[in-house]
RNA sequence: CGGGGCGUGGCGCAGCUUGGUAGCGCGGGUGCUUUGGGAGCACUAGGUCGCAGGUUCGAAUCCUGUCGCCCCGACCA
């Protein structure tokens, strides 16, 4: 190719709409242009880089039996509202995108494929003669970001690929699983990305275990949590630690355990609480009040105990109030502190009256009686049955039969949750339930009360290893550019993928998901690979391998010899491009620098005398060669980084 | 959704406080000179100052509304 014909345009300066080095780069180096939030047009230079990663992704793919296909991205909700994620993709956090067409179907623009993949293996696969197999696709996702940024990081449309194995049983999916974590790793090295794997959590998508593949930069939107012998890593949502050991109250139990009262007049905060009285955080019980809100209508307050000293960690605590009410109420949209602000607009919002002036917000003890959420004298909406009894049905029966949309509904008992570390505590300070008072020297035997026990704490850097202690956990930051899921038989079961077993028995589906993110991958390669002048692309995904320039368009020995380097490199499969623009050589170097070619081949003054330069991008070694020897160079180094495994 | 910021030639910005009919750098075009690290000179094209109201003799500038974009946050009161 060449630069003349390239549509290359690119910027001096720094454009206005960009924060971080890559997102920059790419801009400023003609790779990308944005229509919208989120929305970006991969320009041909981009589109050879996309390319590129695509075909190392097949190949890895390919070469662990997978098989390549291409699903709609225009899918039928009824789809999803057979798996149970509609309400959850649309009304709760709303990443779907969704439409009515002409004739009022809905439908939505696919953010993942597990529910269309799903349908067609409950048609195609019958029996475990068919089993396993592994589909992958490369196509474009749209997700309806609550904030879209970072240019191709956290776009609304972006190139993913996605892959979605079927079994017989779990032992099979184990296997897949562990083929593509290997064939991952090596995507990302061939690519030329330094990656950690990390323990995560599944999130929407469900399942059990689940891996994400990290690429290590301070631009990174996730929290990794990693051991110093690097055999523990895990993103902060799931991280698990020991926590410092608590410092025991002085004094220790009062009142047998129930607790002496104590003046604490304004004092709503840890700090404030721990300021007046010289107490350590971690000899307070924190509660938090907060709010979760299902499908189907019930609003279920939350009682939440963690030690002081200790932050929640909301992922942990979403899981758990999910695994206890999800399969009676339909998926969890969202918990929020419950607040004064919360309160007044259940009211004005959804009809429900809950008094919040009955509950001293800022003096809550883990023995706050269910008592205070009792239903005023006029009163909408409630449901008895919410949060204790509740009709069991599984999973599989509630997906068959959709819930229809109750009306909202507000449960009248707590759910109380409490983490280890509050639960361990002999002696601790808790608020009495009264305005300006706390509780010294409380106990849970003594308050008469017998915890759920979940882990809900957030990791902290700093923290000891669960595995080892005397290891500590370590901070960095990271793009997710890989997870891998097994996700067990959730959507087989809501989607009635069966298939018959060896003994003539129907059974489900096991199956496993796959994503890499493909553009964004791209991106994070720009970000773990620039510097000041701008792209260092690793060869193995870089737009084009050298880049040919001659120092001078004026001079026709030059001009001549130029043209004859780049037809030889492309006779010899080399992806070369040419800068035959008729600008100084200062500017063709500059842009050659900064859309990242990773071989420049300068012909320049020593042209006449058949001597050329060979500069690389990313070392900035140069070297004067004979026209030959510079050819045979490139001959020599390019072809074997292409695989990127060196 | 909450908070903050910004909308002025293609791009990056100044002008707004103190109203008087729009400017700088880059980029584009033409010509001459220059030619190994984003050249110089000259000429030139290109803007309903996001949009809609209002105040005023007069609005990029003041007021109101609205739309768009960017940043921070959205879990511990």
């Amino acid at each position: 190719m060449r630069v003349s014909c390239l549509m290359l345009v690119t910027l001096r300066d720094d454009p206005a709409e960009a924060e971080i080095p890559s997102h920059k780069l790419l801009i400023r180096a003609g790779y990308i242009r944005r229509l919208g939030p989120g929305i970006y047009a991969y320009l041909p230079l981009l589109w050879r880089v996309l390319q590129k990663i695509s075909a190392i992704v097949r190949q890895e793919m390919d070469a662990t039996g997978a098989l390549e296909t291409l699903l709609p991205q225009l899918q039928p909700a009824d789809l999803w509202q057979r798996s149970g994620r509609w309400a959850g993709y649309t009304a709760g956090e709303g990443i779907m995108f969704h439409l009515r067409d002409r004739h009022g179907r809905e439908l939505g623009l696919g953010p993942t494929h597990e529910e269309v993949i799903t349908a067609l293996a409950a048609d195609l696969l019958r029996s475990y003669r068919q089993l396993s197999v592994n589909l992958y696709q490369i196509q474009t996702k749209f997700r309806d970001e609550i904030r879209p940024r970072f240019g191709l990081m956290r776009g609304r449309e972006f190139i993913m690929k996605d892959a979605y194995s079927f079994h017989a049983n779990e032992g099979s999916l184990r296997k897949t699983y562990a083929a593509m974590d290997s064939a991952y790793r090596r995507i990302f090295r061939r690519c030329g990305l330094r990656t950690v794997a990390v323990e995560a959590d599944s999130g929407a998508i469900g399942g059990s275990a689940s891996q994400e593949f990290m690429v290590t930069a301070d631009a990174g939107e996730d929290l990794i949590l990693t051991s110093s012998d690097g055999s523990y890593a895990a993103n902060q949502e799931r991280a698990v630690s020991l926590a410092p050991e608590a410092i025991a109250l002085p004094g220790g139990l009062r009142a047998a355990g129930a607790g002496e009262l104590l003046a604490t007049p304004g004092q709503t905060t840890i700090e404030q609480l721990s300021a007046a009285h010289g107490f350590d955080p971690s000899q307070l019980v924190k509660v938090l009040l907060l709010l979760a809100r299902f499908e189907a209508g019930l609003r279920q307050p939350l009682l939440v105990c963690l030690r002081g000293d200790q932050q929640l960690n909301a992922v942990k605590l979403a899981n758990a109030v999910s695994a206890r009410l999800a399969p009676q109420h339909g998926v969890l949209l969202g918990i929020e502190p419950l607040s004064r602000e919360l309160a007044s607009e259940l009211a004005s919002k959804e009809g429900l009256q809950l008094d919040l002036d009955a509950i001293p917000l800022g003096y809550l003890g883990p023995d706050l009686e269910d008592a205070v959420l009792a239903q005023p004298k006029i009163s909408l909406g409630l449901d008895p049955s919410a949060a204790s009894s509740g009709t069991a049905t599984g999973g599989a029966a509630r997906a068959a039969a959709p819930l229809p949309a109750a009306a909202p509904h507000l449960a009248r008992s707590f759910l109380r949750l409490t983490d280890p570390t509050a639960a361990e505590l002999a002696a601790f300070v808790a608020g009495a339930n009264k305005l300006d008072q706390h509780r010294l020297g409380a106990s849970w035997k003594g308050l008469k009360l017998q915890p759920e026990i979940v882990d809900l704490r957030a990791a902290q850097p700093g923290d000891r290893c669960q595995h080892d202690p005397s290891q500590t956990l370590a901070a960095a930051r990271g793009i997710e550019v890989g997870h891998i899921f097994q996700l067990g038989r959730k959507y087989s079961e809501a989607m009635q993928a069966r298939f018959t077993n060896e003994a003539g028995a129907e059974e489900s589906l096991w199956m496993g998901c796959y994503g890499i993110g493909v553009s964004r991958l791209a991106q994070a390669a720009v970000e773990q690979n620039h510097d000041a002048d701008g792209i260092r692309w690793p060869l193995a995904i870089a737009p084009f391998e050298v880049i040919v320039v001659s120092a001078s368009a004026q001079d026709p020995i030059q001009v001549q010899l130029a043209e004859q380097l780049y037809q030889r490199l492309r006779d010899a499969g080399i992806d070369a491009l040419l800068d035959d623009r008729d600008e100084r050589a200062g500017v063709k170097f500059k842009d050659a620098d900064l859309i990242g070619i990773p071989w420049r081949l300068v012909v320049g003054r020593g042209a006449a005398q058949g001597q050329v330069e060979l500069v690389g991008r990313s070392d900035r070694q140069r070297r004067d060669l004979a026209v030959e020897a510079a050819v045979a160079a490139l001959l020599d180094l390019i072809p074997p980084a292409r695989c990127g495994l060196q």
